[in-house]
DNA sequence: CATGAATGAGGATTCATTCAT
DNA sequence: GATGAATGAATCCTCATTCAT
């Protein structure tokens, strides 16, 4: 039991001191970007000397690699959270200033926006990448085609995909108009992209 | 005269190497983005040597600098092109084939992406950013103002302002959606834009 | 009694312990040389926690030494085989294809060449090398003055000195030629080191 | 003509710039080994930054490489000079004082020990080794074979390789009895090595 | 104007060594 | 005794920038 319990609160330690390193990492590459940030900049927000991170990363790319991951669950979760609903679709709608919201905070998109740009040149990140988005489309696709046959509307893939592929459009386009437009008028934007969405969800 | 003459061509000169740098940096920024290009690497390209180039810009952030600001333009190309057209409302639905195609050029996108993403964190360029945006979203406005103005419909500045954001939205997100599902269909999903397009021109 | 046991065992253990460092820093020194061979994988190998062996030895260095110290005995046990001999000159002609093997295989010298590079620097390794080294010339010089003297020859001091050196010479010069042309014919270098060595001990 | 004075001047200061650095790495190398010595040492060594030594050479590797490229010539030297000779092989017994005087230098054999030291755990420096070894070899063995058949004595390929082989091991083993060995007469064993080097000449 | 040699600070990474448990 | 987490100095190497020519 002994023996357990020692091996147990090993494993903990060692997933808790990863966990450390990549909320130091997100903080960091929030700040200064992934090529920024410097390995030395990581440690001490992580309050761990610089080599001992190599404990528990192979390396720099690592940990990009693994924040990456663990940032690729936040659309993925908001699927589930709609396949919970009694009717998804509706559900959307109804709650589209809240997405609206979250999509113009720039402390939650700042990160997305650099996971993207090195998708965009790092063949393994966009392997990541391109992973997550197909499992969440997927969720996405079956969420909306049970909501349109309830519906007695047209389920031909090609819609459903590419009617999925616009709303992720829209919603991952939000917030670079934050970036862009930091001023803009949250309640008026989400009366638009309400405008913009129920025909992609019911037309 | 010939004084005259001298510094007009050296002028001349001087602009036409300055843009040598920068289409060399266009290249180098796709191939490795803004850190990972060195100015090695871009003056090779550009065919002159590393300390040259410091005649022309104060550092590789200048470069980055007239780099996006140059880029800023495209956005703006399309709005005056838009302004020429007789029902230029019309002309964004009757385009939107055209449109969506080169949203999803990755060859396009690519560079945008890495100016965004430049953009949440070095202040500059985000001041840049904003600016280019803020002068295209005017441009726009009053093109959807005239457009609805000639039909009927409301004008109001809360309405104007966000439907055209919400409508640079979609354009901005299409290009995310081809980085992470490159297999998408094309014309589906121009069917799609121009289904959330339309209300918000028209609606 | 169960006092003098236990310190027995400790020592005995302590001994053990430091045989299992020492042949594990075997495998890795011969793997990847003195200072390509990590603490860690010394401590990998020997079955046993880095922070560990730095109960029984006092620093890298102190196990280098070690390692040397030990291994200055083989020559040492050469001399004590030929000591043992009825003619032990005779003895050296007659086995001179076993030595000859065993001076050209690549196992058994990439060692003594680590340690002499090291010695060429390291001057505590140096002194270890060159301790036993005198030892064992003084061995057989003896070797050597007996056999010489049972012929009748001449044995003054600075002619079984000087042979004595060339002998070794030959016989640690061997190991580079097997390095440097790995294809050499053993037979026929033994035949011709028979030649080298007949008249240092009998001319 | 500017511009040939112009390119020839710049090749010929890269090679004074490479050589600078392989003088520098010679001295830091035997003081230090190739591992032991830093890139910092031997750019200040060198007289020149860091940094710039990698303008001249890709890596430390390269500069050992180079470094051990340009020692390999040492034997071949000596053999060119013993071809000029009349009588070559009655010059290698003329000469065996200098010879031996030589090979009990440390100043010249500390390095090569190093260079057999690398070359028996990295393949690279390995076959840069076996490559001017065999050439050496290649040019005693002509010697050899001419002088043998000048005197009507065998000239079969193997006895020519192993004596080869031989007299080279006695020449290469004497540095390591310097080294193990300090204090040993010069002369006495220059008398020894005669006796050892003759049968393998004129056996 | 134009070069590219030269700098040196800063980057990621490794590793001998220590120490709390 | 025994562990392995933790340190931090040191290493190789890169790169923006300067400057003599």
């Amino acid at each position: 039991m002994s023996f357990c319990g020692k091996k147990h609160s090993d494993q903990e330690r060692a997933s808790s001191r990863r966990k450390q390193v990549l909320d130091a990492a997100e903080c960091c590459f929030g700040r200064s970007g992934f090529h920024g940030a410097s390995m030395a900049e990581i440690s001490k927000a992580a309050g761990m000397s610089a080599g001992h991170i190599y404990n528990y990363f192979d390396s720099k790319d690592d940990i990009i690699a693994a924040f990456v991951q663990q940032n690729m669950d936040r659309v993925s979760a908001i699927m589930r959270d709609l396949e919970q609903q009694d009717d998804p679709l509706q559900a959307v709608l109804d709650a589209i200033e809240d997405h609206v919201r979250e999509a113009l905070d720039p402390c939650i998109w700042k990160l997305p926006l650099e996971i993207y740009a090195e998708a965009s040149r790092n063949p393994k990140i966009a392997q990541l990448v391109q992973q997550a988005d197909q499992h969440s489309r997927a969720q996405f696709v079956a969420i909306l085609k049970a909501g349109r046959e309830a519906r007695g509307l047209a389920t031909d893939g090609a819609i459903l995909d590419s009617r999925c592929d616009v709303l992720i459009a829209i919603f991952e386009g939000l917030p670079l108009r934050a970036l862009h437009h930091p001023s803009l008028n949250e309640a008026a934007v989400a009366a638009a992209v309400r405008l913009a969405v129920a025909p992609l969800l019911f037309g």
